[in-house]
DNA sequence: GCGAGATGTTAATGACCGCTAACATGGTCG
DNA sequence: CGACCATGTTAGCGGTCATTAACATCTCGC
């Protein structure tokens, strides 16, 4: 009984309140989705949110602020305990793959609502995106030298695109199979886009 | 001068909404655009936008619904000029290619937005993007015999994945170079998924 | 030239929303 | 015990939104 899984616990209130406003962000929309709403859903009503946010956009900052931290920090850890490029490439596959679907809403809304997020903290995750995609980048790069840095940017991005639509499909295969699925295509997605001359 | 392409003639106001309306939605979400910004963008102001559309949720569905309908006509077409499963794979991935690249608006409201649809007109949108997905299947399927359906849903949804996420890295790569791009990636995403055993 | 329909305008309405205020409660610690 | 702090509650305020009402203005077929 140590954590309270449904978020009503005395504590951790804060969390759940994340947690369940991360689906329904990913469901119907930043704008979609009412202060009150979100209190209930985590068993108190409306205002109350106050207690643990300055306001409904501070909350979506956090939200991403903190997705943005966990997929750049585990990116590198990823790649430092690579011991080639191949396998830096596999764990970060890997690691990309768990995370989309193990939270498909955090996903989803990671690459929705950034634009929802105020300006100063709006920087902050974006930078860290952006080092994320460029861990992705320089090891592609060191697999396949010669091809230009906008290239592997872009193809890592698409690659994005297809490992996180993990949400739109969710449920239709065990979650074992679409991982085998997601990183056999990611894989060959990524190398054929760096093939030079491709 | 036969058609006025800011969208103020005196006869195109519909579809000068409905291209506006794609805009906005897409960089701010449905609920996130107000009825008078949707006037202001085409030159009227606000409610005139009732001469066009019986309300806000209806504009939406037009516009989902038309995306729909052209996808899935396309891609009928395509499969249908075509001489073999590699020919119509390859017209497939072509023909979605230069729709994403060429719309990108319309193709992120399309895979974001089904959820404020209103019901009846939902399942007409759902109906016709499944057919559109069924093309593809069917298509993979003849490639790649004895993959089960499921698998090659599931590929096919991610590579919808893949090549829609043109919009978010907008403008980094020359429209050719990404149309290359995405089509070898594409390709060797499709392929490798249906590979048995992989 | 004139009724009619299509298309626009501004003003108003009712609902909802984010947020604040004012107040209650319950545990912690001096 | 009793002040304090964390965390709730309900009521209400100001603003925005989708939608409607009431009224103008063009364009045409007659």
């Amino acid at each position: 009984m140590a954590i309270d899984h449904v978020g009503a616990g005395r504590t951790g209130r804060r969390d759940a309140i994340l947690r369940a406003a991360a689906d329904l962000f990913a469901a119907r929309g930043f704008h979609g989705v009412s202060i009150e709403e979100l209190g209930r859903a985590v068993g108190t009503s409306g205002p109350a949110l106050y207690r643990h946010f300055p306001g409904k956009e501070a909350l979506l900052a956090a939200m991403l602020l903190d997705i943005s931290e966990r997929l750049a920090a585990d990116g590198a850890a990823h790649v430092a305990a690579a011991h080639s490029p191949e396998d830096a490439l596999d764990r970060l596959l890997r690691g990309h793959i768990a995370f989309a679907l193990g939270e498909p809403a955090l996903i989803t809304v990671h690459d929705r609502e950034l634009g929802n997020v105020p300006e100063p903290q709006r920087r902050r995750v974006r930078r860290l995106q952006r080092g994320y995609v460029e861990q992705w980048v320089d090891v592609l790069a060191r697999l396949r030298p010669g091809v230009s840095a906008e290239e592997l940017r872009a193809a890592v991005h698409a690659t994005f695109g297809l490992l996180n639509s993990t949400p739109h499909s969710a449920g239709r295969l065990p979650s074992g199979r679409m991982a085998d699925l997601l990183l056999a295509m990611g894989r060959a997605a990524l190398l054929a886009s760096a093939r030079p001359g491709g």
